[in-house]
RNA sequence: GCUGCUAUAGCUCAGUGGUAGAGCACUUCCUUGGUAAGGAAGAGGUCCUGGGUUCGAGUCCCAGUAGCAGCUCCA
């Protein structure tokens, strides 16, 4: 360390300024300041970075402490659970060869560990002795060494170690970077840090959760190692908060509610990736096709159908055969021409285009099509309704002149942002994604497009990041995430331009001069799949769907047989009136009919009727989500619910 | 596609190489009641499919199919 003892100047964020030795480390400075403090930190930042709390300080800089439960506390705090995690599958598997444990930002992990455990393979049954390992390891409170080394002997102590993944990463390590390593205890890990000051300060949040393959260095062509994923909190109340809460999104996972509400079904005889809606999940999906297509016609688009199978020069034409060959379904000898399933519904509306000569008159067409595609995916990345095989795309292309595409820019994201809303999303990631390397179109062409998208972005007055270099090969895009009501994002709606098919395609309109001219074309999706959507919708929900998608609307409800008949009546007079009411007159006792059509079936209103209400004419009605509303006439109840149906709540 | 795991009643799951089980749901009966489970009885099975080992396979082995976790991919 610095032999001379001059003094350096450290500035904490509150802008005091405070003098130490010069090789004073953060843990000391930490102390300095308190002891509380010196207990919370995990590591500190130098002028931005991130360094562990062991190493010396020799210059003056900016510097805060970093404490466990900030963003960059947790990181580090989780870095060194992966630390002890490593070293407790050491323990249980000595010949166990290490590659990297870095913390994730991830809602359901906060870090994991890749190793190869050749041979000597490690189950789902071996977790919970790892975790009561690192709880081992924590306890001890081993301090955490430091130590750097130079590359020679960093790689022979990794050889003697036998760690030839570790010996792989040193040689990757650029020569004027130092090499450093972890200890503790007579566990040694390669490692860039930061790591708290020793095992204790990881605390009691600790466990691990999963087991998978992934492949070393995240390549599909390398050899796949085993994946240990684990949690780290600042307490152990955090970490059961953590556990109650994937029990929440468990509860709420679309595939579990597709069976309990006989929403739909992905398995069967009928092929992986497919989807059978079943009577309740086609109810709530017409209604949502519904209002997308009065929503659309009442916002200027027109709505096109195209067939499922075309032509493979078609898809030779667009492109889509070079591009995404991997993803199609084989050909089908129609006649003896080959025919290929439609992977996306952009070239039928560009036929539409072409089918007659078009005048700039014409212009803008917003063509809008349910159109259901089929993409071959990996059958490993199938997931519920999530990621299918066949679905159905809220689709429409906008074929405009230049002059429009600013101003239908912007009427596409507002369009984007109300139909969110309507089906109860309000929160909202938007990103704009501009000319990546590999691209076509000219320059000029891509800077009208991507300022058009950001004069959009603008208009809305919500906040937006830039993608730099992310836009598809063919032009730049808007993608829109949703935030659903566990905090989770999900992206569904995108606008993006093409510069690619107006040209393979040869498009082109007739302008004021009688010239041909290329129309600027814009794919956007709302909704994105409505599969997908469906399954987030869903889980958003809960299963509990609003009043007005809801297949069954409400449930009237006799408390003994002597009201079945009145019941029954109410009941038609409500689904008289097109309201989705059904009757219960069996004779269950009316807890258990409660139960079962509120909390179960998650139908959002039941009304008791009673000998009273019989008498009156009334019934009583309990929301599922607001509770007991009262006695009220059956005409009441019924205007109730066609407000709420109207309102869309 | 890759690594690992799983497949038994409508659902959730027990099941030790020797006669197929439970809870919930379902049907019927009793109960006639007032806002999150009243009681009783009954019915319900291609133990995923196909091979193999064995006197004998739901159970062990192999393959296929489907699902789960993750990786890779996602126009």
């Amino acid at each position: 360390m610095s032999s001379t003892q001059s003094l350096i100047r450290l500035t904490l964020p509150d802008g005091s300024v405070r003098e130490y030795p010069s090789g004073t480390t953060g843990q000391q400075v930490a102390e300095s300041i308190g002891r509380g403090l010196a207990k919370a930190a995990v590591g500190i930042e130098l002028d931005g970075e991130v360094r562990s709390l062991q190493l010396p300080i020799d210059a003056s800089a900016d510097m805060k402490i970093l404490v466990r439960d900030t963003k960059e506390g947790l990181e580090v705090l989780r870095h060194s659970a992966a630390h002890v995690l490593a070293d407790a599958v050491k323990r249980i598997r000595p010949k166990a060869k290490l590659w990297k444990g870095p913390p994730v930002d991830d809602p359901r992990y906060g870090f994991y560990y890749d190793i190869d455990f050749g041979d000597e393979p490690i189950t789902a049954d071996d977790l919970p002795q790892l975790e009561e390992l690192m709880r081992e390891i924590i306890k001890s409170d081993v301090p955490f060494e430091r130590e750097e080394l130079p590359r020679d002997e960093a790689r022979k102590l990794m050889v003697e170690h036998g760690e030839e993944y570790k010996v792989a990463t040193i040689d990757k390590i650029a020569a004027e970077d130092t090499i450093s390593f972890f200890r503790s205890g007579s566990f040694v890990d390669l490692c860039r840090g930061p790591h708290v000051t020793s095992t204790g300060k990881i605390g009691d949040g600790v466990a691990v959760l999963a087991l998978a393959g992934a492949y070393f260095g995240d390549d599909a062509g390398n050899k796949m190692l085993t994946r240990i994923y684990g949690h780290a909190f600042p307490d152990k109340k955090s970490m059961e908060e953590h556990r109650h809460n994937l029990e929440e999104a468990q509860k709420r996972d679309h595939r579990r509610l597709g069976v309990d509400l006989d929403l739909f079904s992905t398995m069967g005889d009928l092929g992986a990736g497919l989807v059978l809606w079943h009577p309740k999940g086609g109810f709530v999906r017409h209604k949502m096709e519904e209002y997308w297509r009065n929503a659309h016609l009442a916002g200027g688009y027109d709505i096109v159908y195209s067939p499922h199978i075309a032509k493979a020069d078609l898809w030779q034409t667009s492109g889509h055969l070079d591009f995404y060959k991997d993803s199609m379904y084989s050909g089908i000898d129609i006649d003896g021409a080959e025919y290929r399933l439609k992977p996306m519904n952009c070239p039928f509306h560009v036929q539409i285009f072409k089918s007659k000569r078009r005048s700039y008159r014409e212009l803008p067409f917003r063509w809008a099509e349910l159109g259901t595609v089929y993409r071959y995916e990996n059958a490993g990345s199938l997931h519920g309704l999530l990621r299918v095989r066949g679905f159905t795309q809220d689709d429409a292309h906008l074929f405009l002149r230049e002059d429009q595409v600013e101003a239908e820019i912007e009427r596409c994201l507002k369009f984007v942002i109300s139909m969110l809303q309507a089906f109860g999303f309000h929160e909202y990631e938007m990103m704009l994604s501009t000319k990546p390397e590999k691209s076509v179109g000219d320059d000029a062409g891509w800077e009208k497009a991507t300022k058009a998208l950001e004069a959009a972005l603008k208009s809305t007055e919500l906040p937006y990041g830039i993608d730099e270099g992310g836009g598809a090969f063919y032009g730049p895009k808007i993608d829109v995430k949703i935030k659903d009501s566990l905090g989770r994002t999900w992206q569904c709606s995108t606008i993006q331009c093409d510069f690619n098919l107006p040209e393979r395609f040869d498009m082109s309109y007739i302008d004021p001069d009688g010239n041909r001219v290329r129309p600027v074309m814009v794919h956007r999706a709302l909704l994105g799949s409505l599969e997908r959507f469906f399954g987030v919708f869903v889980e958003h929900h809960g299963g509990a769907f609003p009043v007005w998608i809801a297949p069954t609307q409400a449930v009237l409800l006799s408390v003994g047989d002597r009201h079945a008949e009145t019941v029954r009546k109410f009941a038609g007079e409500l689904s008289g009136r097109g309201l989705r009411v059904e009757a219960d007159d069996t004779s269950d006792k009316i807890g258990q009919k409660i139960r079962h059509h509120l909390w179960t079936e998650k139908v959002p209103m039941i009304a008791v009727v009673g000998d009273k209400e019989v008498e009156a004419g009334t019934v009583t009605v309990r929301s599922r989500a607001d509770g007991d509303l009262g006695t009220m006439s059956v005409a009441e109840f019924g205007d109730l619910l066609a407000k709420m149906t109207t309102e869309r709540s």
